[in-house]
DNA sequence: TTAAACTCTCTAGTAACGGGAAGGTAAAGG
DNA sequence: CCTTTACCTTCCCGTTACTAGAGAGTTTAA
């Protein structure tokens, strides 16, 4: 199957696909004669997982770990689980500091009168040598 | 006042005082026999006010913008707000996006009883064709 | 006076691709 | 069979906001 027919049954662009196989993680047979990509149905399924994964916030180096774990007959699910909560426990550390970020810029938004005169709380508080809590 | 006083003053690292300097956020005089770089109270508060920015995770194009605004006296508060409440209204579109993974990575993790054994509801589901909701 | 502690510029690397150029190949229509 | 169109390839630069480190000059304190 050629590049953008897999990419398209995967959901990635041709370019990411290609990316892919530069970093060595998902490379298929390539004609020698053209240089033309030909992937198998295996290749179509680990750029479908990859996919996968990306989406769900795996870097590419915890891609490659789940890939090897995917293709790992006689893996352990405990691995695979132990990386999903480290994920879920990154994922709420940026949670929380997000909302913190979210509440503090309401705060100052909603001090702030927002009309055509130049005092602004905002940039006060940007311009504070402590900065507020 | 030295690059590292004036980044200790502006709680930044002098890599990243210097770094404001080559894309024309904040320049100092630079003394053209020595190179050094010499930062008045001015260029302090300024460096100041962008470090605050950034940690309210405005970008340093959006921190251009509100600097320009920051220096300008005839400004109006009007486009600081409105600045900062899209600011807060990205911030929200990522919470919502983090918190849509965190609770599907933690459903498929519940769903997964962790032992040596080798079969994984988390893999299935990276696997699948149509990735689940 | 010499050594430590600064400073400078420059290059390269980070994450994960996207854009676009220059050039070869495949498939379809006439 | 030929041409056009639609692919494909590699290569290099750009993105964001810096960080690391090399090699070399400067300032300061002992």
């Amino acid at each position: 199957m050629n590049i953008s027919k897999a990419a398209r049954q995967a959901g990635l662009t041709v370019k990411t696909v290609r990316y892919y196989d530069t970093i060595g993680m998902v490379c298929p047979y390539q004609n020698p004669q053209t240089g033309y990509r030909d992937y198998s149905e295996r290749d179509i399924a680990k750029l479908q997982f990859v996919g996968s994964a990306r989406r769900f916030n795996f870097s590419i180096k915890e891609c490659r770990e789940l890939l090897s774990l995917y293709e790992d007959e006689n893996r352990s699910s405990e691995t695979v689980k132990a990386l999903t909560l480290q994920k879920i426990s990154d994922i709420e550390d940026r949670l929380t500091e997000l909302t913190r970020l979210r509440d503090k810029l309401a705060h100052l938004a909603s001090a702030c009168h927002g009309d055509s005169r130049p005092d602004c709380p905002i940039l006060d508080a940007f311009s504070a040598k402590n900065p507020p809590s």
